[in-house]
DNA sequence: CTGAAAGCGCTAACAG
DNA sequence: CTGTTAGCGCTTTCAG
């Protein structure tokens, strides 16, 4: 192994003088700088990044907590966990993966064990219990998704509220007047996440906004559970012509949940799913849908948390807005009248 | 920061007397162990895991190599990642993400900058250009995946020749006489693709040895190259009754080109994928498949690295049986008669 | 602008 | 069984 002192050595230096030319916190002649670049390539030296002197100095770790719970979109974090390490490579870092079972103890391990120069944490809750503990650290965090209060912190999220509106705000000017919305299951609304809760919050705001009826039902995460779900709102809606789901598990089921219910898609209901892009576009009919930038989030992330590093202070919150992607499950009205005077 | 020193003052022993409690490498009385646990306990100490003497001794992380090519089985990989870091820490050890095109040069830095003591290198081929630097280099590596020749090397990887196999044996026992085989893309073969071959040779050899006539096409990503491929296999072989199906991009279509050719599945044509299960389960009619065991992989994988790293030594190549699911597009021959009966 | 030297926190001989 | 001591490779004072 090539150390320090055999570079030093070859280019008749001192060793620190080599450690200035490394770090660039000194000046240094261009002439010794050279000279010394010059041994690096030869020797074909290589930092020992384990140990830096131990006290000061960062370790080019980035502490990356994964949610594992079950149910959780798969591609979606792959996504965002290769844009994140591609990006950290772009800052000269990498990626330690922490699982969140660990939970508060890993983190402070991590922490303290000063593996890592700081974290991002995915899939934060409104009132996650790592958040407390985020805040003690010494160590600086970027969360993605964000929890009741940012103040300290610094997160990352699609802004929920926004696509929620974006829904309603383009099946309004499609000429929907009723509008019903299918949540994900109660559950999750009761555990207090932040992109269901909000979400809804747009949807329902919108909707007042723009002078439609909206009715927002929270779906469980089987065939039956939608079933009744699409019939109760039809029964009680009949006059319902579009829907929102927010719900990936219902998305397979709801265009043949609603033809169950008498009612054909995009014919009689347009649909707009909340999802990752992939997901609504193999449904049939694909579905128009507000995508989950996986890709935007993990970059994100990882240039905040770079620059807090850099010891910048980056805003608390980034929204990334919303962007909506048509497909066939909300056609233009003409369409529908055509179709609908032809079906019946 | 508390240190080992202020844990051997506050339990007053030396420094030392700390690290071989905590590393366990020399015995220490139960008294002074448990004094010394007690200090640790109550000062709050953790490891600074980063320097630990530099010269010998482990980090706890191991390099997991990923794979960013495009095409690649998103939910698969997460699957494995996740099994990997679970595994991990299981043997108190944690995974460093490093993307495959840092390529060779990636993983000397990796190995030499002394941040890793092991790799798990994913998605393998048959002439790996990593594969010599990985001989090489003096720190142990698991292969997911297995090179031409895996001497001097540890390889995980799923038998791909005996799911071969085994589709050619689950369609002979239920009394198939001429089975088709659709491969990955042509450009998959030339690059010598270790899973594409293996499972083609499996097929061949039990085609060969149950004595049913076996045909093999390799067909692009395309929906046309899908449609075409049926239609000359199906012309080519009227009597033909199954067709075993390795590629992804594939599958979504073939029931619809098989019913294009003039086939149904399952009624004219049974069908055997080897895939994710749960890709199998999502096409309509839900495919009987071999599955690619993620879950089990990632296990393996750590479990092997953390054997050599303590200084076992597994054997070159550790290949999973393969695991066939039935499903919908399999039935009984019994069924087949009469649905084929009542259809025509 | 550069060198010498003193650590950093921890491990591993070396001595009892 | 335990303490003393000498490093590990690198950074960072402190002196020029």
């Amino acid at each position: 192994m090539v150390t320090i002192a055999d570079v030093a050595r070859h280019a008749g230096v001192a060793p620190s003088t080599v450690s200035y030319v490394l770090t660039g916190k000194r000046s240094i002649s261009a002439d010794t700088k050279s000279r010394v670049r010059e041994s690096i390539r030869t020797l074909g030296y290589q930092p020992h990044v384990t140990d830096r002197g131990t006290s000061s100095s960062r370790t080019g770790v980035i502490g990356l907590v994964l949610p594992l719970r079950a149910g959780m979109h798969l591609p979606g974090m792959m996504r965002f966990v290769t844009a994140a390490v591609t990006t950290a490579r772009r800052h000269d870092m990498d990626l330690l993966l922490m699982t969140a079972d660990d939970g508060a103890s890993g983190l402070r391990r991590a922490a303290n064990s000063a593996q890592v120069d700081g974290f991002l944490v995915m899939d934060v809750e409104m009132d996650d219990d790592r958040v407390p503990l985020l805040r003690q650290l010494s160590k600086p965090s970027v969360l993605i998704g964000h929890p009741a209060t940012a103040r300290g912190l610094t997160c990352v999220d699609l802004d929920f509220e926004a696509a929620g509106a974006k829904c309603v705000d383009h099946l309004a000017d499609l000429g929907h007047r009723s509008i019903g919305f299918l949540g994900a299951p109660s559950a999750v609304y009761r555990r207090s996440t932040g992109s269901a809760h909000r979400t809804m919050n747009g949807f329902s705001a919108a909707a007042m906004r723009r002078g439609v009826a909206a009715t927002a039902l929270s779906v469980e995460d089987d065939h039956d559970s939608v079933l009744r779900a699409t019939k109760a709102l039809v029964r009680a809606h009949p006059s319902m012509t579009a829907l929102v789901v927010h719900n990936e598990a219902a998305l397979g089921w709801i265009t043949a949940c609603l033809r169950a219910s008498g009612r054909q898609v995009p014919g009689d209901v347009a649909v707009v799913a909340i999802c990752p892009d992939e997901l609504a576009e193999q449904m049939s009919p694909p579905l128009t849908s507000v995508r989950l930038p996986a890709e935007e989030l993990g970059r994100h992330a990882v240039d905040l948390l770079a620059a807090k590093l850099d010891g910048k202070q980056p805003p608390p919150l980034m929204l990334l807005p919303p962007r909506l992607s048509r497909r066939a499950s909300t056609p233009d009205p003409a369409l529908v009248h055509r179709r609908a005077a032809q079906s019946g």
